[in-house]
RNA sequence: CGGCCCGUAGCUCAGCUGGUCAGAGCAGGGCUCUUAUAAAGCUCAGGUCGUGGGUUCGAGUCCCACCGGGCCGACCA
């Protein structure tokens, strides 16, 4: 009876995979390996949730894939690590879609049909995809409690973002102010970056105007500036200069001119440069509005000085309208200009805006320049084509626009950020200082609220009568029960009296999703309204991991939030991998048409290849090329290797009868052969590596290391000591590679996570009291006896001379099969088991060795000459392999009990007589006969051919039935 | 415009704190081994290590500039 199942030869690691899924199923190890460390440290991950109403693609893969391999290394470890999955259910992505299937086109249209109705939808439209996420997570071998996830939309959730705002609030850090944004008119909305990218256009046609603003107290002098957006002009409120720009005042007939010196080239026809202006002369110069109808009230009119001011285009003099620029508005801010709106949401102009009150703004563009121009205001009017936005839904021009937003002072603990992201480990580190460093420098406060409906509601109250605000941190204080629906429209209903005597009404708004996801350390929990040891003992994670575009993303969230509200950083190691592109290192999109489908691949070539290429392809950080062919890489440069290595000692195993479970004596490991001894101290050795690597948090070189240790037990252990596995050694071959797979399997576990578990549950067969699976097993510790560097090194000067030695035999054209006398080895002589090995592999009778060249570079060559006896040998074993050939052909298993006959005429007959117990031996035959020429028996099967130009024939005979060898699974 | 990353053999990529680092795999040609039965081993790449400077006894490996690619951000008044 075998100790071990059988391996088939050829394996699909897809079927693999779902017939250890189905155990998984079945047993259920993720619970188990929860339970057994239910005592143990905790090491915390956060999950970071992603929008389930988006079908998962392979960069999803590519970090659950981090995510997993790391987490399952920490807990062999010995850690209890719970793993929760997370939903993000808010945001714009939710509402469009939904806008899209109800065929709305703004929020007009959404209001129309009903706030309720559509956040309804929504919360339905997040589930969309949920199943395919699932699926997806399941199919990687990601273990992640799916069953209780935290949902960003459930009112628990709510109220503890709402404790998060409240606490803010009281530190005065969460305020109203104005903020500029791409803006569409027509949906009524601000866009986020990301839609904004979307609708660029090239090419736009548009009109740029120089327009006159005459100086309050030099009528004939007039300041220039330049504007792509005449509509802006009305609301005009001041002009920009550069202090480090050099200004100039030209004569052009009876006017006086001001621009900067490098812009001189902007006017039209004869002028004089009179002189320079310094811009320090400039600022605080006061001049004529052009739309003095519309002016605000507030000190307007005046020259400023601001940094930004170039003189790449225009006049070198910025016209400034606070509500309809980024810069503007700051400059505004900083220098008390009034900001006032003279066009509404819809962008049409508002009423002071005189004769063109009532018209969109692009429309009135050409109206401006006309009126301008009637006016002598006009310098010059150019048409242009430049790069304008446009909203990518509906194709309206976008306007930048000024609303009523609110913020959190994040620029108050912009000190605390940078400390605490100093704290953590950043993989790849330059992130730490880099990508993540730089935004922080350049932190600006957190634009919290969207004019939108699908969202977690502001939690803010305001009086119309007294304006008094009231921060709202629990359901408790609205007078809601827990189980309240806090979303829109509901919580609009909800007043609360204000000490005026008034009723408070919440503001519009909600927030911005990306709080909501940063709100996960606390409000999975519902903290500090339950769970409070929960979230202590959870705070700051260990590790997160999510793709590079999660930096501004989630990761600052998370950070920022955490330093708010806890001066803590939230995490302290951060695994980052780059992006996923096609195979071309192509961005994949829809309109090109070159999206990978992960489970397409997964259905092709398996998880466990998917992940092991993500590994190990490339430095994390780098871009990861993805293709099928590059998956399918993996399976045959990794996971056969690995997979053939098993097979090959199921089969020797099975066929000597060893039984790793039997009391069978097998010798210490010390009084193992060198190549057994080698073997394991190369497993000695890159257990510590690999554990090194990963406490590191370097999976990639760890998983390289474990690739080499992997292809050295195939192509060196495997290869030199097959002949071993048949014979006295035998017991202690079986025993080594069973005792060395074993842990290459608990070392591959965390990365590998099906292939692994398949041959640990093979290899554990025989054995009684182990694991059921190897993800219940420990992390493979260092055995300090296997460890033998010396060994080690040895082994690998032994391999470069081989190496050599072969290239001789390549040159001299003289198959392995041709025994040699010898090989010279110039260097340090190797012990004499190591010497059989090199004396084996290179299939000569003695190594000698001579001193070390000059320039102590070791050599080694090879005697090339041959003598009658080697010859002969050589004949033999190729005729051995003539036989070998036959068998095969003739289908023969291993273990068939065979006659052979050989026909041969002189020299080559004698050679078969004088070594006919060698050739025996080499073709696995009962017995040889040489016979006479003409004198051939009636055989099953046979050959003919020559060899050094004498012939021969081959026949075969067959005795009995196999031996008790396996039976293969077909061929 | 700014920040970061990358630019090494036809392709994909290794090369840690400067001194056998000029490498591996794949593709292609040749050869070999084999009761792991097509999986494996060996061999063949004359690559200005993007370009130009610099530091150094010595630089893919450090510094500067530039060119090209990518990502992120800013800007387009």
């Amino acid at each position: 009876m075998p100790a071990f199942d059988p391996v088939p030869a050829q394996v699909s690691f897809p079927e693999l995979e779902q017939r250890i899924q189905r155990l998984w199923d079945a047993e259920d190890p993720f619970e188990a390996a929860l339970r057994q460390r239910a005592q143990a440290p905790a090491f915390t991950f956060y999950e970071g949730p992603p929008t389930a109403n988006g079908r998962p693609g392979v960069h999803h893969v590519l970090a659950r894939a981090f995510k997993d391999g790391f987490l399952r290394y920490q807990q062999m470890l010995g850690r209890r690590v719970e793993r929760r999955a997370g939903w993000d259910t808010h945001g714009l992505p939710v509402e469009l879609e939904v806008e899209r299937r109800l065929g709305l086109h703004s929020k007009a249209e959404i209001e129309r049909h009903g706030v309720a109705a559509f956040n309804r939808l929504c919360r339905q439209s997040v589930a969309e995809f949920i199943g395919e996420w699932e699926q997806l997570t399941r199919r990687i071998g990601f273990w992640l409690d799916m069953q209780s996830p935290y949902r960003t939309y459930d009112p628990p959730y709510i109220e503890s973002v709402w404790w998060s705002l409240k606490q803010i609030w009281d530190r005065g850090w969460l305020y109203q102010g104005y903020r500029v944004s791409p803006y569409c008119p027509r949906c009524q909305t601000s866009l986020s970056t990301h839609e904004l990218n979307q609708g660029y256009r090239e090419d736009t046609p548009d009109t740029a105007v120089t327009v006159r603003f005459r100086l309050v107290d030099e009528p004939q002098t007039s300041i220039l500036a330049w504007t792509t957006t005449p509509w802006t002009l009305p609301g005009n409120v001041g002009l920009a200069v550069g202090p480090e720009i050099e200004y100039v005042r030209v004569r052009q007939g009876a006017e006086r001119l001001i621009l900067a010196r490098e812009r001189l080239s902007l006017l039209q026809g004869p002028y004089e440069v009179e002189g320079p202006v310094p811009a320090s002369e400039l600022v605080g110069r006061r001049y004529q509005p052009l739309y003095p109808q519309a002016a605000p009230e507030g000190d307007a009119f005046r020259v400023v000085a601001a940094t930004f001011v170039s003189t790449t285009e225009g006049t070198g003099v910025v016209h400034t309208a606070g509500a309809y620029g980024e810069d503007d508005l700051l400059l505004c801010q900083q220098e008390g200009l009034p900001v006032r709106h003279t066009v509404g949401l819809d962008g049409c102009f508002l009423p002071m805006a005189g004769a063109f009150a009532g018209l969109f703004v692009k429309d009135a563009d050409p109206r401006i320049v006309e009126d301008l121009e009637g006016r002598g205001l006009l310098y010059r009017a150019d048409p242009i084509r430049h790069t304008y936005p446009f909203c990518w839904r509906c194709e309206t021009p976008l306007l930048y626009y000024a609303l009523t937003s609110w913020f959190i002072r994040t620029t108050a603990v912009k000190e605390r950020l940078l400390v605490h992201n100093q704290s953590v480990q950043w993989v790849p580190a330059h992130l730490r200082d880099g990508r993540m460093g730089n935004w922080l420098e350049s932190l600006q406060d957190w634009n919290l609220s969207r004019d939108r409906y699908w969202g977690t509601p502001l939690p803010i109250w305001i009086c119309p009568d007294c304006d008094a605000q009231r921060c709202v941190g629990s359901f408790a204080e609205l007078g809601l029960p827990a189980d309240a629906d806090p979303h829109k429209p509901f919580i609009d209903e909800v007043q609360l009296a204000c000490a005026c005597g008034g009723a408070m009404r919440r503001v519009p708004q909600v927030i911005d999703a990306w709080y909501d996801s940063g709100a996960m350390p606390y409000a999975q929990w519902h903290y500090p309204f339950e769970n409070a040891d929960r979230f202590a003992g959870a705070h700051p994670a260990d590790f997160i991991c999510e793709a590079i575009d999660q930096t501004r993303g989630w990761f600052f969230t998370l950070l920022a939030e955490s330093v708010l509200l806890f001066d803590q950083p939230a995490y302290r190691h951060v695994v980052s991998p780059s992006h996923v592109v096609d195979g071309a290192g192509q961005k994949m999109s829809k309109s090109r048409g070159n999206i990978i489908e992960p489970l397409a691949l997964l259905d092709a070539h398996g998880a466990d290849a998917l992940r092991w290429w993500f590994y190990t392809t490339v430095t994390v950080g780098q871009e990861y090329r993805v293709s099928p062919e590059r998956i399918a890489e993996v399976v045959k440069r990794f996971l056969l290797i690995l997979w053939n290595v098993q097979s090959f000692l199921v089969t020797y195993a099975n066929l000597c009868g060893w039984d790793p479970g039997a009391a069978e004596a097998v010798p210490a490991p010390a009084e193992r052969s060198v190549l057994d001894r080698w073997l394991l101290a190369r497993v000695a050795q890159t257990t510590a590596e690999v554990r090194r690597r990963m406490d590191l948090y370097d999976a990639t070189v760890a998983c390289r290391q474990l690739a080499q240790l992997v292809d050295d037990a195939s192509t060196w252990y495997v290869r030199r000591s097959r002949a071993r596995f048949r014979g006295e050694e035998a017991t202690a071959a079986c025993a080594t590679l069973h005792q060395a797979l074993r842990t290459m399997a608990r070392l591959l576990a965390p990365f590998v996570p099906f292939v692994s578990d398949a041959l640990w549950r093979q290899l554990s067969v025989p054995l009684a009291g182990q694991p059921s699976s190897v993800h219940l097993t420990d992390y493979p510790e260092v055995r300090s006896d296997d460890l033998d560097p010396e060994l080690l090194e040895a082994m690998a000067r032994l391999r470069r001379l081989v190496e050599e030695a072969h290239a001789q035999r390549e040159r001299a054209r003289l198959p392995l099969r041709q025994p040699l006398a010898a090989v010279t080895v110039a260097g340090a002589p190797f012990s004499a088991e190591l010497a059989a090995v090199l004396a084996e592999e290179l299939n000569v009778r003695e190594v000698r060795y001579a001193p070390v060249p000059a320039d102590g570079r070791e050599t080694v060559s090879l005697d090339l000459a041959l003598t009658p006896e080697l010859r002969d040998e050589g004949w033999v074993r190729t005729l051995g392999r003539r036989g070998q050939e036959l068998r095969r052909a003739a289908g023969l298993r291993p273990g068939q009990p065979i006659d052979f006959y050989v026909e041969a005429a002189d020299p080559l007959g004698a050679a078969v007589l004088g070594q006919a117990e060698r050739l025996t031996t080499l073709l696995f035959a009962d017995r040889v006969q040489r016979v006479t020429q003409g004198a051939r028996p009636a055989v099953e099967h046979s050959a003919e051919g020559t060899i050094d130009g004498t012939a021969y024939w081959l026949g075969l005979v067959r005795r009995g039935p196999a031996s008790s060898l396996p039976a293969e699974d077909g061929p």
